[in-house]
RNA sequence: GCCCCCAUCGUCUAGGGGUUAGGACACAGGAUUUUCGAUCCUGCAACAGGGGUUCGAAUCCCCUUGGGGGUGCCA
């Protein structure tokens, strides 16, 4: 079997969109999957377009989420340059040899020349709309132009443009591994231009060049490149090149339909209703986990399939199951709730350890640092299940690291009665007496409080756990206490005791 | 306009001639007499429409409708 080169072959707009990032990982997961190699060209031939900072952006983008490519800008490589900018003279080179054997022209046409054609406003252009068959003789090119006139034009510096000369009478057969097979008629394909006046190549002659001379085996990108895909076609055929193999990949949409477009927001709850934010970084800054982003968007036109009905994956297991050909065809709707409901279940299904790791940073800046590596181990085993974002610790756990300084006004309201300041006191006293603190003989004491004045273990455990904790939910009261440690239980029940009727008598 | 792609619950999807059309998110209800945002259980909910082909179509074919992409000296 021929090796696996495949590539991720973005333009640096600025951002990196969710389906860029998509396109990058089922790129990746295949060279994976397959023992390729995953290669990151850049596609930068739009000087109009250039945007400052934007290729760092989006290789710092590719690293956070683990997508790091075998060869490219930051990665030594047999088939450098990764940057098609600093490739002219190749694409000159290639586009020169067209020329010569006739299969593509200079054109002089002005902008404004082209949308008089297009609009049908050029009396000789009542054929056509589009620079093709029907009409490049009328227009201003090698073709309709002298030998001597074209000579004179280069030599005095006109500006040009090169041009792929179609075929009028062809059939293109694309054999796509997601969408099987497509047909294209050469006379609906203009005649692309393939260097533009600037002297850089359009994308269609760069990424032909260059995936030839990266050897590159599977073209995996977006939708929108299918009805380009002729085109290409032909410039293998021109250049008696073998095309890689292709799989385009469906789009991802808005909730309501609509494509995702950029727009200026400061949070993700900012959104517009039916829409999503495009861009990756946005997730990252609201919180997401890496792993939950990738698993959903790996999920948005994919499965395991037949049987499997497993929807959360680490990367490792998406490797070990990806698979082009159950990719699907049909575009998907980005739903920030499954992403959501994924972020919960990566993170309950972390490591402690590991999930300890992330949590240091804003340990520290909480200035909750100062406690042992198995005080917070066992905190987070008593809370991870119940974060749907890694700082949802802070805020749930709080009461680990500091007494807490008000109340759930509703839970009071609701478990605060007027027997509970006594029952708390009691409860005090027996645990007091407790020789070794852990949940089981907690359970024993408290209960046999609650026994000794005929109620219900409810009657203690909600008050202990708003005194103890200032909310009303939380993770089992028992094992709870046990972490906590019986001196800051009493010291925090006594004071609760003190002040809560007061908050009562408001 | 023209070319191309697509079409199963609200969403992501399984299923590719015979299924009570399965799962997941979301939503709703219940359980857990230790709460809940945790956990478990249950429920709600779909084959776009019309023609064929066939003993039998969600599945195959055609048309319509709807959605999307392309039609650039953007990628």
């Amino acid at each position: 079997m021929a090796s696996v080169r495949v590539r991720f072959a973005p333009s640096p707009t600025g951002f990196v969109h969710i389906g860029s990032l998509r396109t990058a990982l089922y790129n990746y997961l295949f060279a994976r999957r397959n023992n390729g190699v995953f290669v990151l060209r850049i596609e930068d031939t739009d000087r109009t377009r250039y945007v400052e900072g934007a290729t760092e952006n989006l290789i710092r983008v590719l690293n956070w989420a683990g997508l790091v490519p075998d060869e490219g800008p930051e990665q030594e490589g047999p088939y450098g340059p990764y940057f098609q900018s600093q490739r002219t003279e190749i694409y000159h080179r290639y586009a020169q040899e067209l020329i010569e054997s006739g299969r593509a022209y200079y054109a002089f046409d002005t902008p404004e020349e082209l949308e008089s054609m297009r609009s049908g406003k050029l009396p000789q252009s009542a054929s056509s709309t589009r620079y093709n068959f029907l009409i490049r003789d009328s227009m201003c090119n090698s073709l309709s132009l002298s030998h001597r006139d074209v000579e004179r034009m280069l030599a005095d510096g006109m500006p040009y443009v090169v041009r792929l000369k179609m075929p009028a009478d062809r059939i293109f057969n694309v054999e796509d591994i997601i969408r099987g097979h497509v047909e294209f008629d050469s006379k609906e394909i203009d005649d692309q231009v393939l260097i533009k006046s600037d002297g850089y190549p359009t994308y269609h002659l760069a990424n032909v060049v260059d995936d030839h001379l990266m050897q590159i085996s599977h073209v995996i990108r977006g939708e929108e490149w299918l009805s380009s895909v002729p085109k290409h076609l032909y410039l293998y055929e021109c250049f008696s090149w073998q095309a890689p193999k292709m799989a385009h990949l469906p789009l991802i949409f808005n909730p309501d339909g609509t494509k995702m477009s950029k727009r200026d927001i400061t949070s993700l709850a900012d959104l517009p209703e039916g829409k999503v934010d495009p861009d990756v970084e946005s997730y990252i800054r609201a919180g997401f986990e890496r792993d939950a982003i990738l698993n959903a968007i790996a999920l948005l036109g994919w499965n395991p399939g037949d049987g499997h009905e497993q929807e959360v994956f680490s990367v490792t297991e998406l490797i070990e199951s990806f698979g082009l050909e159950r990719v699907n065809k049909s575009a998907a709707i980005f739903d920030l709730q499954k992403l959501r409901w994924l972020n919960k279940e990566h993170l309950g299904r972390m490591d402690e350890g590991d999930l300890l790791e992330r949590l240091k940073p804003g340990l520290a800046i909480k200035g909750w640092d100062r406690f042992s590596d198995d005080y917070y181990t066992r905190v987070i085993g008593l809370l991870k299940s119940r974060l749907s974002f890694v700082n949802d610790f802070f805020e749930y756990g709080a009461y680990f690291f500091q007494d807490p300084s008000e109340y759930e006004e509703k839970g009071l309201k609701k478990r605060w009665k007027a027997q509970s300041a006594n029952l708390m006191l009691e409860f005090c006293q027996e645990i007091d007496k407790l020789k070794s603190f852990n949940a089981g003989a907690i359970e024993e004491a408290l209960r046999q409080v609650a026994e000794r004045h005929d109620v219900g273990g409810g009657q203690i455990i909600h008050p202990v756990r708003l005194a103890v904790s200032g909310f009303s939910v939380g993770p089992g009261l028992f094992d709870l206490l046990e972490v906590l440690g019986k001196e800051r239980v009493i010291k925090r029940l006594k004071k609760a005791v003190e002040v809560i009727p007061a908050l009562l008598q408001q």
